[in-house]
Formats: structure tokens, C-alpha cells, sequence
DNA sequence: CCATGCCAGATTGTCAACAATCGACGATCA
DNA sequence: TGATCGTCGATTGTTGACAATCTGGCATGG
């Protein structure tokens, strides 16, 4: 089953999703971190951020923990919270969990890819070529992560999936910083090419090298990018 | 470094752990949970907890988004909140995760691993093995994750060990209702031997070998288990 | 007899006030 | 001059009351 409802519209179908004010804030608090309104580092405080949401603290504080766990934010009991400051060593564990996760949610698919799941890797990769050629950097974080959920999403795997969910936060945290330093961070425009021909070829190994190797070209971009800001004093 | 700190007393210096209520109602909360005081897929109220823990809602809520997100209760808005029933499925992808995240966590520390971690694995299997003998079987499950802990302890590798705390909460709520239903759920007495001799050995892949082998005998018997509940209509 | 709408009880969601704790600043004293 | 202790502002932790929402059952009408 799982590999069949990867985007089928249900006709509008299925349940609506429940609306609780802590899911709203928890959803706007994680694209201003991600859009880079407070800075890694920077200090949050409940109530000035209560204030700016008009809302309560009580949801507030449970909308925080939602994202303490996702490892956006950190806090220290009765002292304060701030955003995730970056760090190499992160980068590494991100890159190197991705790496084994990734090349898993591989291998319990790969008997059962089917047209559906070719076509769809085939769209998210023009959607991520579309981006890139538009020069459009933040979507294009957006469409290269789609990618690479795919198959994370076709593997059906619950648990495998809240993992990810859990990893692309992160990710996303950094490519977010490295994106306003640098103006531009985004892939070569061939940079999942390979990536595309192995997930698609007939050869498991070879897919798990190249899926190393391509977390380990990230990894470095990445590493070079924090070790570099934070040299200059910028966060940590 | 991080495979030198894998229990040195230090004198009993250190920070002190920071008691919040929410932390500690998270705790007796899990304890409850896992001791089967309450049953999979039975309901909880959250003013009749906070009651009986005699604290107000706020803290209480916030520890059961902890356990919720840990994967031991399920919420819905409005509704109401239970402790997560027993399936299968999620078996499977508890015991396939497990493999794909141990075989990773060995490989991280493949050739680190020294006499310190070494006789700490000979003595957490003796720990278990004590524990098998004494018939103690409560004590046996937390040796038993404790000994499989070991390798993500001495990974360092704080997003893995993270996985893994989410992974392990998640198998001892099978485990322990597995020990509540047939009294008797522990492990064969030399199950590990194998798994003890591949993890000190030189050969990775035989261990990757072991490993696989090692969750698919413990998924087969917790699957056996779990539909054997279900179809006597226990739980989901 | 079945479908529909409504009502009541229960449960979670939200709020604003109060308490506990921390970190830093400054006064005090050797 | 230096260190030490107390105090104060800021921040999070906790509480109890109130509001919104859901589920099940019952009355009503076809």
C-alpha cells in the first residue's frame, strides 16, 4: 500500500484539520525563526512574544516546546530561551543521521517503486530545477527538501517519517542562515542529476554511494559556511 | 572524545538537575504509563491527572505534549487524549528503525570502540543476565535497552541518542505489556551472546548480519504477541 | 421506523494573575 | 583594591477560572 497515496486529491475528502491556537502559533513562530526574523543565537521571550501574537502565554509555551523538540529553540528552565545557535558538530550529526536515514527509507521502497513514484521524483526535480533557474533561493530550500522527502514519504513509514520531519527542521535552520549570509546557497543546477539516475537504476549500492557522497558534498558547503560565520563572532 | 564519558561518577559534582514540575510529572507520568497502571488504549483526563498528581492543568498538559511526542499517548483537540494502543505495524517500524539506527551507531563508533566501552558492554550483559536469573523480569527490560543503549551512548552523537530515546520509550511500552500479559517476556539467556561476540569482533558486516537477525527474532515475537492482544479484541 | 436537529455533559483550549527562580548590579567590608 | 553578600529587575513556572468544542443521547417529525 503507502506507495499509492503519495498526492491523490481524495476529492477534498478526509479529515479537516483541527485548528488549535498553539498549532497556528507553533506554524508562525517556525517560519519567522526559518525566515530569519530572529537570528540563531538570538533570545526569545514568552511574554514579548505573547504580546506580538496577542495571544496567551499558555499556548504560546506549548507552541515553544513543539519547537524545542524540533530543535529549533533552547531553553533553560526559569532563565530563558533563544533560537538554536549553529554549530559544526551539528552539521555533521544532521548530515550523517540524513545519510543513514535516507539511504534506509531507500531500501524499504525499492522493491516496490512504480510509475507513480518515478514520475513524482522526475516532477520534484523540475520543481527544483524551476527554482533554481528563477533564482528563487528561499523556494528552492523548499523544493530540494520535497525532493528528498519523497522518498520518505513513499516508504509509508511513520516513525521513519517523523524522523525526517525532525531532520529537515534542523536543515532547514541552516540553509535558511546560509542563505541570507551569502545571498545565494542553492545546488548546482546538475547537483541531483546522479542523485535522480541512481534512486531511479537498478543498482542499490551504487544508490547508497552516491546518496554519501551527496550528503557529503552538503555537509562540507554547510560546515564551511558555520565554521566561517561563526569565526567572525556571528553566533555559538 | 565523548566514548571516555560513559559513567564516570565525578564525585558527584556536576549540575544538579533543574526540577520543574512538568518535568517531574512527565516522569511519574511515563513510570505509570509503562508500569501498565494505565492500559494501552485507555483514556486519560487531564483533570482527573491533574487531581491525582494534585497540580494544576498548565504543567500537566505540557508534560503530556512530552509523552505525546515520545509516541506514548495520542491526542485529539477537543476531544480527549489516551495512552497509544498496540498495533503491528508500528512494531515493524519500531524493530526495522531500530536495526537501521544501531547498525549506524555501530558504525560510528566501529573504530573507536576501546576497554573502557568494551567491559561496559561485558558488564551490561551481565547486568541482564542477572536479572534473567533472578526471574526479575521488570528489571530485565531496563537492562536489557540498557545494553543495546550503550553503543548510542558511546556514539556521541546527540541527534542519534535522540532517535533512540524516542525508539526506546516506544518498545517498552510493548515490552512491558508484553510482561503483563504472559507474565514471562524476557529473553533467552544467551540471546545476546552472539550480538556481544559481533559487536566486540572485527567484522562489521557480520555484525550488520547479527543486528538484523538479533530485531527480526525480537519483532517476530512482539508481532506474535501484539496480534495475539489485538484479536482477543485488548486494544486498537 | 428512520432521519434530523437539539441539548447536556464532559473534555480540552485559553486566559490573566501570582509565585519561584535566576543573573547582574552595586553596596559593603576586609 | 578586591572580594563578598544582598537586592532588584527580568524571565519563566504555576495556578485557578472561564470559554470553545466535541460526543452521545433524546426528542421530534417525516
Amino acid at each position: 500500500m503507502a506507495l499509492s497515496d503519495l498526492s491523490s486529491p481524495e476529492l477534498g475528502l478526509g479529515p479537516v484539520p483541527k485548528a488549535t491556537l498553539r498549532a497556528h502559533i507553533a506554524e508562525r513562530l517556525r517560519a519567522a525563526i526559518l525566515a530569519g526574523d530572529v537570528a540563531p543565537g538570538a533570545p526569545l521571550t514568552e511574554t514579548a512574544l505573547s504580546t506580538r501574537f496577542d495571544v496567551s502565554r499558555g499556548p504560546l509555551r506549548e507552541a515553544m516546546r513543539q519547537l524545542i523538540e524540533e530543535g529549533l529553540l533552547v531553553t533553560v528552565p526559569y532563565t530563558g530561551t533563544h533560537v538554536a545557535a549553529l554549530s559544526v558538530e551539528d552539521v555533521r550529526e544532521i548530515y550523517s543521521l540524513r545519510t543513514a536515514l535516507e539511504i534506509f527509507a531507500f531500501e524499504q521502497v525499492w522493491e516496490h517503486r512504480d510509475d507513480r513514484f518515478r514520475r513524482e521524483l522526475h516532477r520534484r526535480n523540475e520543481a527544483l530545477l524551476a527554482s533554481i533557474d528563477a533564482g528563487d533561493d528561499r523556494t528552492s530550500i523548499s523544493t530540494e527538501l520535497a525532493l528528498h522527502g519523497l522518498v520518505f514519504e513513499a516508504s509509508g513509514h511513520k516513525l521513519l517519517q517523523h524522523a525526517w520531519h525532525g531532520l529537515r527542521g534542523r536543515l532547514q535552520l541552516y540553509w535558511a542562515a546560509h542563505h541570507r549570509a551569502h545571498g545565494r546557497r542553492g545546488p548546482r543546477r546538475d547537483s541531483h542529476d546522479s542523485y535522480i539516475r541512481a534512486a531511479l537504476g537498478g543498482d542499490l549500492d551504487a544508490l547508497r554511494l552516491e546518496i554519501a557522497d551527496h550528503m557529503r558534498r552538503g555537509a562540507v558547503v554547510t560546515e564551511k559556511f558555520v565554521s566561517g560565520a561563526s569565526r567572525k563572532g556571528d553566533t555559538t
